[in-house]
DNA sequence: TGGCTAGATTTAGTCTACTAAATGATAACC
DNA sequence: GGTTATCATTTAGTAGACTAAATCTAGCCA
């Protein structure tokens, strides 16, 4: 199960997947925050996912309450292996050397992967 | 410009950056070899690219050659962005951890990641 | 020269994301 | 009880990716 997201689509999804559970109008006021989305935009977009199972809804009253049904992690990891696959030739190391060298990384933040590289190499199984 | 590709037309472009220029009919038998697309199909996608401005084209005889005019790089780098973006909050570490975390990265590779840290490190400018 | 072939071009249709207005339904308020 | 506000639902339209058939064109060859 692939889990196919457009790009609003996964900021609903992040607005989820951060409260748990959320009205409409709840989503479409924590996205307008950062950019402007009419509201029937967004629940428009939920009955989309609501159809591809990515989110459910319980009834409360007469307002839909919803939350997700996909975890995040499962939505990270096809979307990576995505990326991965179609332009690093599926290898992690691939993309990683590009980051290093392509994309400003902090030296706060390399000692840190220094760190978790060890750790991967101590726990090697 | 940001290079907004589909998946067909991505592995279009790597085609054409792999052979820097190619015939119609070279880059469908090139793509026939992963995965089946019809020849119209290519040609179809190539004028969407033309049109975009991602690739171009001289006439030699009655045939077309086609030929990339983005660079690779600026692809890799806007899908790339879009990722990181998207989905890790702008962060490369973010990425790099989840990779390290949740993805196969053999010792060998481990190694050669520890090697490309410390160079970054080095030359810290 | 008349048809075959290998090109390019035109046309067309499906699917998905996205956008949003119009409409319908119901509860709450005055 | 009627109006309004707030939901959900229906309807509609644009855009891009993808698919591919149909058609046009010009050279080639028998």
């Amino acid at each position: 199960m692939s889990v196919r997201l457009g790009r609003v689509q996964l900021r609903i999804m992040q607005v989820l997947w951060d409260r748990k559970r959320a009205t409409a109008r709840e989503i479409t006021d924590a996205m307008n925050v950062d950019e402007p989305v009419a509201h029937s935009t967004v629940q428009t977009l939920l009955r989309n996912l609501e159809a591809k199972h990515a989110v459910g809804h319980q009834i409360e009253g007469r307002t839909f309450i919803f939350e997700p049904l996909v975890r995040e992690e499962q939505v990270t990891r096809s979307v990576t292996r995505d990326l991965l696959d179609r332009v690093f030739d599926g290898s992690v190391s691939n993309l990683v050397t590009y980051l290093l060298k392509n994309e400003k990384v902090s030296p706060a933040e390399l000692k840190e992967l220094r760190r978790l590289i060890n750790e991967q190499t101590g726990k090697q199984k």
